[in-house]
DNA sequence: TGAACGATTTAGATTATATCTAATGTGATA
DNA sequence: TATCACATTAGATATAATCTAAATCGTTCA
């Protein structure tokens, strides 16, 4: 995706084209990695422009809420961040904690009776188990 | 569930069934409210016996290992746990971060083409939204 | 019984992750 | 150019979790 691309996304969610934010979005669009923010910190600021801590933290922040990037939560590790680009489920390792894309399919919604007066936003498919590179290691644990 | 079977099922795991791992385990099995290590933490020192924090880390972190807990990582907060009881889905409130049981009903499991070398040990469903108590606010935000 | 030893607990220090504060900078608009 | 909301910054602070090293507990077996 090319430069006016994530301009026009960022404005169109109401955020300004900043050259720091632009950063943290084209990082998150070159790597399907799922970084940590310590590494888009690093990374952006390994090249211009450069930015904070604070503002690589706020900046995630926003395009979380803007629904231009996902958290995904690990347990007893840094949160990842992931561009929400086509949509996929996601393998975490019980090892390493890498997360890993998988190929999306359709997950059965929950009936309209169990969810109640809840508001449903989404329905998340997460496997979980050992990746490629921890699976050997596996019996030994 | 009475003492005895939460002994049992302790010993069974291959942990010693002390106090304070017991105490964390019967709080566990009371409440299906998804409390953090912190609620834990004050619950049992309620009671006796009393629990330092750091031993109510390390008997979180047994439990989970042993299978008999669930950690779940929430975005921006603290874990929360759950003993495993009846299998259940989970939603997760995008605005108070509650974690609430959600009946169980079978996922489809990714085909093994998609896995590739992995080692596949659970598929978690996760529902995400605005909880009973957050969904009128929704609206206004 | 009691010595030995591994498992467990503990208080407090430390680390890791994330957010806050208050000052400063930037750019769109009038 | 003046204004004003949005954005960035360094560093302080908050929160969550882990580590350390010493003390205690429980089981085994001489
Ligand atoms: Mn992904
Ligand atoms: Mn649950
Ligand atoms: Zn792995
Ligand atoms: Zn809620």
């Amino acid at each position: 995706m090319d430069a006016e691309a994530i301009k026009r996304s960022l404005e169109g969610s109401g955020l300004r084209c900043t050259p720091q934010r632009y950063a943290v979005m084209a990082f998150l669009m070159e790597h399907t990695r799922h970084p940590t923010a310590a590494e888009i910190f690093e990374a952006v600021n390994r090249v211009d422009p450069r930015s904070s801590r604070a503002t690589t933290y706020n900046n995630l922040r926003d395009l979380v809420q803007a629904g231009l990037v996902r958290e995904v939560a690990v347990e007893g590790r840094a949160a990842r961040f992931d561009a929400k680009g086509m949509r996929h489920h996601h393998f975490i390792c019980d090892r390493c904690g890498n997360v890993e894309d998988m190929e999306w399919y359709d997950v059965p919604r929950p009936p309209s009776r169990a969810l109640g007066k809840r508001i449903l936003r989404e329905c998340e498919l997460i496997f979980r188990g050992h990746c490629t590179k921890c699976a050997p290691r596996h019996a030994s644990r």
